[in-house]
DNA sequence: TTAACATGAAAACATATGTTCGGAACACGT
DNA sequence: ACGTGTTCCGAACATATGTTTTCATGTTAA
């Protein structure tokens, strides 16, 4: 899934600097926006290059027309600019949660991403997932293989839905967040399941899940 | 959510084409795109439709560059170009499946619309989407709330999650598929919960289910 | 009616942008 | 060193595309 192959530095470049400003302006870059982002000293090589990427199929060009560049997915086919998470790890029972960084990444083609719904990221602003792996989470009606898509934060309101990392058991969940007093209730989504109750100590709250995103092959 | 307001047909026409070309190129349109598509005489007209479009914030314009019109949605945010589906009704048990047109609708503006990830659309074609009311689903893992992305089919193999329709209960239900001779067996996601057995000629499958969308505010 | 304004048409204009060409610089195997 | 292919450069070229100008045609209110 890693968009990467032995390739000239400046043939990478321009490739990153193609996805980035697609989504960034919801259009392409012109050739002389390519020259002046990668410091190229020509048009030509420009050209050249993206000829290049036509060939070994990252991309499409459109002849004579303006910004006809069309990026294409592993697939071959052209991928939308649509705002994209990246999946920074797996959650499951006993699991530790991955650290993720909050900086931008530079280092963007290292993870899986998903597409989210704009509204989402513009409520929420930096947003990433996790993939679940087993079935741990199902009385979260999370099943296994499901991306949480998540919201950092270590404070949760009532009612939340929160990856919830449990110290003493050494355990990562998913479930709802209630405190009272000084002890925290973890509510599963599924109402046939029974609460767990700890103290707050025990429990750090390491993000609000914003949505859930479930693939059935 | 529909997109309208009194406007000229002329520029409404504008603005249906602008959105359309977009989701289907991944570029806007330029001035003389539109005024072929629309059937303009001159491309001042053309301007001028897309200039009264800016002062009612349906677009924005960026001066001197191809292609630089940006369509927005009701927040005044960019639109991606990522594949949208219509969610064409509602399910829940005791209700009816709504009927929907297989035919590219004109009216697209009639229904709300969710995002899907771009490999679902070139993967399986056409879709539609169902909200889900009430938690009837929840031995399916699925939520009151949630979005299920269906593809149309009127069968389905052993293990697909499907929506079915029971003839005699008139419900309608998403459950896992199996064909056990002449009777059918509908397995609940969750496995703690029972399977339903029932006659293969009181089930009708209405479609796959091939995604589901859960959005925590 | 007239005045003010919104819309449409035709043509020209200005420039943003893809493309091409001749040649140089570089990399690499023989 | 040599040849061959790849990459880079500078400049010009061709056209795709946003913009402007001038005028005509409505449409509405005073």
């Amino acid at each position: 899934m890693v968009i990467s192959r032995k390739m000239p530095p400046r043939r990478q470049r321009i490739l990153d600097f193609l996805q980035e400003f697609y989504l960034e302006n919801g259009i392409p870059p012109t050739v002389r926006d390519i020259q002046k982002a990668c410091e190229i000293s020509s048009t030509s090589v420009v050209d050249y290059n993206l000829d290049r990427l036509v060939e070994i199929g990252y991309i499409r060009r459109r002849p004579d027309v303006a910004r006809g560049i069309e990026i294409l997915d592993g697939g071959g086919q052209p991928v939308s600019n649509a705002p994209r998470v990246q999946i920074v790890g797996a959650i499951a029972a006993g699991t530790p949660i991955p650290a993720w960084s909050t900086e931008t990444s530079e280092s963007s083609q290292e993870f899986d991403t998903v597409e989210v719904a704009p509204e989402l990221q513009h409520q929420h602003g930096k947003l990433f997932a996790l993939k679940v792996n087993g079935t741990s989470m199902i009385d979260a009606l999370i099943d296994d293989g499901d991306v949480v898509i998540i919201k950092p934060s270590d404070t949760a309101s009532n009612g939340d839905m929160v990856v919830a990392w449990l110290k003493d058991e050494e355990e990562a969940t998913l479930k709802r967040f209630y405190r009272e007093g000084s002890r925290v209730r973890l509510q599963p989504a599924n109402s046939t399941m029974n609460p767990i109750y700890c103290s707050a100590d025990n429990v750090e709250v390491h993000g609000k899940v914003v949505s859930v995103i479930r693939q059935l092959d």
